[in-house]
DNA sequence: ATCTGATATACTCAATATGAGTATAAGGAA
DNA sequence: TTCCTTATACTCATATTGAGTATATCAGAT
C-alpha cells in the first residue's frame, strides 16, 4: 500500500531552459512507529555545521535526490532511508514540499538552492541498523504540548500562555493584536475554543513566530530564548516544522483512512488498537464507544484467538478487514472530542 | 488565507554536495473557478513540441522556479501565473510534487531532470489577460465520467465498463485479475460499491493504465486508442493527472474546511452556494438538508438583503461567518451520498 | 384579482449515530 | 473466596441524518 504516485510523476521543459539555474532537491523522511503507547519518530543525531557553534541537533533521515541513481522521488527516499537507518519502508506518503526558508549557510548566496520533499512513512517494528546515529524518539519530546492523554498539559497554562501573552501585546496596532489573539486562541484552544488535535503546525509556527522555540532564535543568529528548554527538543533547520506537519497530517488521516493498521501487527486486541490511536491523537477515548465504532464500522474482524497477557480477562485478537477499503466512506477511526482521564 | 507554508520552507546541505547533479523545479498551477454551475480550470493551449507530431494540447500554467528571482516556491507560482494569465492568485495550497515519470524528450537522458510542484488555487472572478492563450474550461471536459449531477453518466456503463472488462482479463494470473477487478469496482463504484467522489485520481490512473486515455498511448509512442475521444480532452505530459489530483483534493477539502467561500462572492444565496458545491462534487444534494447543515453549522449568516432575481420567491443573501474558523471541527460543507435527480 | 409555476424557507418524523454511562464476564493474585 | 484487573455486552438520552411535507413569496398568464 504505497502512495498513489507510484507511476505518476512529471516534468516539463521550461520555455527558456538555458537561463534556468539549478536547484538541489532534498528528500526527508518522517518515519513513525508506535510502541508501548509511545509514538516514536526516527531521528539522526549528528554534528550540525549549520548551527552556530557546530552543536549537535536531531535531524530527520535525509539525502539529496540523485537523478542518475534514483528512478523516482520515492525510490530515492527509500534508498537513503535504508542506507542511513537500515529500514525498508512500507507505507509511504508524500507530505509536503518545503522550499524557501533556508539557504545553506556554507554555500552562501551563490550556492545552489535547496528544496526538500518530505515524506511520511509508517512502520511496524523498530529494528535499527545503519550508521548507528539513528534513534527512535518519543515525538512528544519535540512537542510536549501535544500530549493531552493525561489532561491539558500544565506546560500550556504555565509557560506557553504567559509567554504568548507578551507576544500578543507587542504590536501597537490594535487590529494586529486582535488577529494575534485569535490565532493563539484557535491554535491552543483558549477562550471557549476547543483543542483541535490537528492544528499541530499552527501551534509550532506560532511558537516559532513568537521566538519561543530554539530554532526561531538560532535561525536569525540570536541566543536561545529562556523557555526554549521546556518547549521541546529542537531540530536541525526546519525539520521540526516538517515533523509538526507530519503529526497533524497523520492525526487527520487516521480519522478517514485505515492507515493505523500500518503501525500494528497483523493481530491485535482492541485495547492495543485504541492505545495506538490515542498515542497518535494525544487524547484519551471512551473505550466502549471506541469498540463499537471499530466493530460496527467493519474495520476489524475477530480471529477467535485470545491474548492471555492482558492482566485481566483475556482479550480477543482482531485483524484488519481489507474489504473495508472497498466499502469506503469513513473507513478510518473517527475521533470524538478529547476526554479527560478519570 | 494563503497556505500555511508562508514562512516555512526548507533546505539541507547534502553530505557530498559535489556529486549532486542539478534538477530543475517546475511550478504548476491548477486554477479553479465556478461560474454558472460549471467548475472551470484555467488552461493554456500552445503547441507542444514534446508531443509526437508537435500537436497542440492543453497545459496548466507552468514555469520553472528561478531561485534568483523567486523568494519562495509560492511566489514563483504567483509570478508565473500573473505573467501567463494576468491573474493575481488569492487562496493557494500546495497539492503534490510530481517527480519521476517524464524526462523531457528534447533533453535526452543527459539533460536536467525535472520535478514539478503543483498548486491548487481558488479564484472568484474570471477576468483573463496575459498572453491570450489562456482559457477557462469546464473541468468535466477533461473528466466527463466525474459529473454525476444528472445521474450516473452513460459513458461509464456504455464505454468505460466494457473497455475495462477486456483490460481485466488480460493477465492470465487469476489473482492479478481479481486485484484488477477490485480496483475497478472500488474506483468506479461497481458491484455494490458506492461512488466515491474523491477517487478521481484512482479513476484516471486506472484509465491510463488500461491505455484508454490519449496520454497513455502517446507517452509510449503508440497511436491514440479508439475510445480516447470520448474519454475527455487530453493534456500535455501528465497535466491531466495533476488536474485529477486537484479535483479529488478539492472535493475532499470542501467537506471539512470552508474553502468553498473562496469561490463565491461576499454575498450569495444558499442556492448559489449549493450549486457551487454540487458543481465541484459532481453530485446533487438534498436542498432542505443542505440549508440546515450550513445554517446550523454556523457557516453563514443572513445579511438581511435579498436577491430578487431568483425567478421565484426572493432569496436571502448570506455571508460567510469567519468566526467559524475558530469554532472549527467540521467547518466545511459535509456531503451525504449522491442523490439522483428527480 | 387569482391562478400557475417558479423558487425559498419552515417544519416533521423516522432511522441512525454519538456520548456517557451501567452491568456482567473472565482471568490472576492474595 | 475475595479482590483487582481488563474485556465485553447492553442501555439510554440526545444529536445528527435522510427524506419528506407544508407554506411563503415572487413573476407572469388568464
Amino acid at each position: 500500500m504505497a502512495t498513489h504516485n507510484a507511476a505518476s510523476e512529471s516534468a516539463r521543459l521550461p520555455k527558456r531552459s538555458a537561463a534556468t539555474p539549478s536547484v538541489v532537491v532534498g528528500l526527508n523522511a518522517v518515519i513513525v512507529a508506535v510502541t508501548d503507547e509511545v509514538p516514536r519518530v526516527l531521528t539522526i543525531s549528528r554534528t550540525d555545521h549549520a548551527l552556530a557553534g557546530g552543536g549537535a541537533a536531531d535531524a530527520l533521515p535525509f539525502g539529496p535526490l540523485r537523478p542518475e541513481q534514483h528512478r523516482t522521488l520515492e525510490r530515492g527516499l527509500r534508498s537513503w532511508t535504508r542506507q542511513q537507518t537500515g529500514i525498508r519502508l512500507g507505507y509511504v506518503e508524500q507530505l509536503y514540499t518545503f522550499g524557501d526558508r533556508f539557504r545553506d549557510p556554507r554555500a552562501g548566496q551563490g550556492g545552489p538552492w535547496m528544496i526538500s520533499v518530505a515524506y511520511l512513512a509508517l512502520v511496524r517494528e523498530r529494528q535499527l541498523a545503519g550508521s548507528g546515529e539513528a534513534h527512535w524518539r518519543d515525538w512528544y519530546d519535540y512537542f510536549p504540548w501535544e500530549d493531552w492523554r493525561s489532561g491539558p498539559p500544565s506546560l500550556i497554562s504555565q509557560t506557553i500562555t504567559p509567554a504568548l501573552e507578551s507576544w500578543l501585546t507587542q504590536p501597537c496596532d490594535a487590529s494586529d493584536q486582535r488577529a494575534r489573539q485569535e490565532r493563539r486562541d484557535i491554535a491552543f484552544g483558549l477562550h471557549r475554543t476547543p483543542w483541535d488535535t490537528e492544528r499541530t503546525l499552527e501551534r509550532y509556527e506560532l511558537l516559532y513566530e513568537a521566538r519561543l522555540v530554539g530554532e526561531s532564535a538560532s535561525d536569525v543568529g540570536e541566543p536561545t530564548p529562556p523557555d526554549a528548554a521546556s518547549l521541546g527538543r529542537p531540530m536541525t533547520l526546519d525539520h521540526r516544522r516538517i515533523l509538526a506537519t507530519a503529526l497533524g497530517r497523520l492525526r487527520g488521516k487516521i480519522k478517514y483512512r485505515p492507515v493505523i493498521f500500518e503501525l500494528l501487527p497483523p493481530a491485535f486486541t482492541l485495547s492495543h488498537l485504541q492505545r495506538v490511536v490515542e498515542a497518535l491523537a494525544g487524547i484519551r477515548l471512551h473505550k466502549q464507544n471506541f469498540r463499537r465504532l471499530v466493530e460496527r464500522g467493519g474495520l476489524v474482524e475477530g480471529t477467535g484467538q485470545y491474548d492471555e497477557e492482558t492482566g485481566g480477562r483475556p482479550a480477543e485478537l482482531f485483524a484488519f478487514r481489507r474489504e473495508v477499503l472497498r466499502e469506503r466512506a469513513a473507513s478510518g477511526v473517527r475521533l470524538p472530542g478529547p476526554q479527560a482521564r478519570v
